[in-house]
Parts: C-alpha cells; structure tokens; sequence
DNA sequence: CTCCAGGGAGCTA
DNA sequence: TAGCTCCATGGA
C-alpha cells in the first residue's frame, strides 16, 4: 500500500495531529541512493537544499566558498574532525573525496539529509507569512553541528556580525586544534581550552567574550555542564542547563540546542524575531508550526533581514 | 568621527 | 520583572 503523502495527512488531521504523523513517519520509507565515482560520492535527487543558503545563513562559521570549482556552489570545510569538500548542481550533491563509511557516520547526519523539507515546508505553506518567507530561502536547513563547537560559536556570536563571528571562530581553530591536514584545523576540544587564561586567548581578538569561552569549557571538562543530557531534557530544563555558563543567555542557549543539539522546537528569539512576532504573530506561532519552530525561525529571519521595511521596529 | 553587529552581565528602582 | 550601561573589536 502506498504511504500517504504529506497533504493526505493533512486533509485527515489537524495540522498539529499532521504533523505529529510526519515525525513518527519521517524514518519510514526516506531513502537516499548514491553512486561513487572516483571518490566522489553522488547524491542525486536532493530537494529543499542550497548549499550557500545552509553555509552561509550564520548556523556555522566554518564553511568557506571554493571560487576556483567547476561547480555553480563549492565549499570546504571540517566537522567532527573530518575535512570536506562539497559542490552542488541543480539536486546533484557531490561529496569530494569520500568514504560511504564517512558519508553514512558523519555527512548524512551533519547536512540533516534523512528529513523531508519539502514535507515540512508544505505544512508551513499552510501559514502566509511562512509562505512569503520560504520564498526567499527554500533551501535552508538546519545542520547538526557538534554541541561544543556550536556552544562555543554562538559564545563568540553575541553582539557581533556573522564576518567577524567566522574570523573568531577560525583564529581559534587555528591556534588551539589539531592539524587536520596542511592549514586546516580541527575544533579545539574542551579540555584544552579550560587550561588556558584570557592572555592565551588574546591572538583570537574575541575581546570580552575570551572569558566566557574558558569558563564554557572549564563547566563542560568538569562536567558541570553535560553535553549529552540536553539532547533529552525537557526544553526549558536543556535551556537552563546551558545557561549555567557565563555569556550564555536565553538566545546562545537557544541557538545551542537549535544548531548543535537539534532540538527543531527551539525557537531563538532576536531583535529581528521580535519584530517578525510583533509584526506578524502577535499571538504567537500557529501551534502546529510548534514542533518544527526552529526551522521557521531560519526562514523568518531571513525574509525579515531582506526585507526590513515589512517589519516594525 | 560615530554607529552598530543574530547578547548578556551586572546594576538599579 | 523591566530598564539601563558597558563590554572588545572592526567594518561601514
């Protein structure tokens, strides 16, 4: 029997009871298939997916643009210590020099490839203004980057720009990971940077962001903060987990679970969300959206961020 | 020169 | 609780 799609669903149920049978159903019947040319590993039919809308909407600061590629979009970049090369043309995904072993363990996982955006995105089109905004970035998704290093990331974000949130986060690699390969640098783990002093972090210019990086990494060495419980704790109880560090407020902490523990329900809340809530949701997102309202936060933010004037101050 | 950037700590009332 | 200032740095 074939599996309803998406809209059958939703023509039976409400949006919130749809969309619950979306989550259930996700792992159902996604199936990914991939062919490998020397060394190059194909993905082919990937909708709901742009490279540059994905690395450069400020999730991740560690993913540049490779100008020299034959492809319309190339990156390079690392996470979870491995290096990558990535191109897109059209729906085709090419993963440069890569192991099925390193695709199926890290980059199925790391670019969120299992879930179904586009199912996703019909349910938000059920909303206007969600609509609009998916508009202008149909390709977002959220990665699933590593709890520290988004920790960390979003300790350097705080009343800074995107460029110079991604020279931070690159001084540090470089100074304090591991060499990869030649210039490339893996994230500096915990335990090294809870050794060090603001002085030591002094090359990395993060002004008065060095110290909250040490004490993140000396509550995350000492294991007063956990790493692993905010995948399961109930949402507020995650949030404030995160919160027991110095420089993590609401937002850092919302990002955190958003970006490296991949709570999709968070919803990160700046200047620019308040005013597309004011604006838009005065009585708050449709709660069928609920479940998924970190993924419409990253279209709202953008549409708003493009277009300024259709949000009150 | 001033202003601001995907905030948060520390203070005040 | 709400409102205020300061915090380093660097680009516009």
């Amino acid at each position: 029997m074939r599996k309803p799609s998406f809209s059958d669903i939703l023509s039976k149920y409400t949006p919130l009871q749809a969309t619950e049978h979306f989550l259930w159903a996700r792992k159902e019947d996604y199936t990914m298939n991939y062919t490998q040319k020397n060394g190059t590993l194909v993905l082919t039919d990937i909708s709901s997916f742009s490279l540059d809308e994905i690395l450069e909407c400020g999730q991740s600061f560690r993913w540049t643009a490779i100008e020299s590629s034959p492809y319309p979009l190339s990156y390079e970049g690392i996470a979870h210590g491995k290096k990558l090369q990535i191109s897109q043309e059209g729906t085709t995904l090419y993963f440069h020099d890569t192991t099925k072993d390193d695709f199926e363990k890290v980059w199925k996982t790391y670019f969120d490839l299992e879930r179904d955006y586009s199912a996703i995105k019909t349910l938000f089109r059920t909303d206007d203004t969600l609509s609009k905004a998916i508009a202008h970035a149909p390709g977002i998704r959220v990665l699933q980057q590593e709890p520290w290093e988004a920790l960390c990331s979003f300790i350097f974000s705080q009343n800074n720009n995107i460029k110079r949130i991604s020279g931070l986060v690159q001084r540090f690699c470089q100074q304090f990971g591991e060499e990869v390969r030649d210039g490339e640098y893996s994230f500096p783990t915990p335990e090294r940077i809870a050794s060090l002093t603001v002085e030591d972090l002094a090359p990395v210019r993060a002004g008065f962001r060095a110290k909250y990086i040490i004490h993140a990494a000396q509550c995350v060495a000492s294991g007063k903060v956990s790493l692993s419980l905010p995948y399961t704790l109930p949402l507020p109880e995650a949030k404030e987990h995160l919160m027991q560090i110095k420089g993590v407020g609401p937002k850092v902490s919302d990002c955190v679970l958003l970006f490296g523990f991949h709570r999709l329900e968070c919803f990160p809340t700046d200047v620019w969300i308040q005013r597309v809530m004011s604006t838009f949701y005065p009585k708050g997102l449709p709660t069928e959206i609920l479940p998924y309202a970190g993924l419409a936060q990253q279209y709202l933010f953008h549409y708003a961020r493009l277009n300024p004037e259709l949000v009150k101050e």
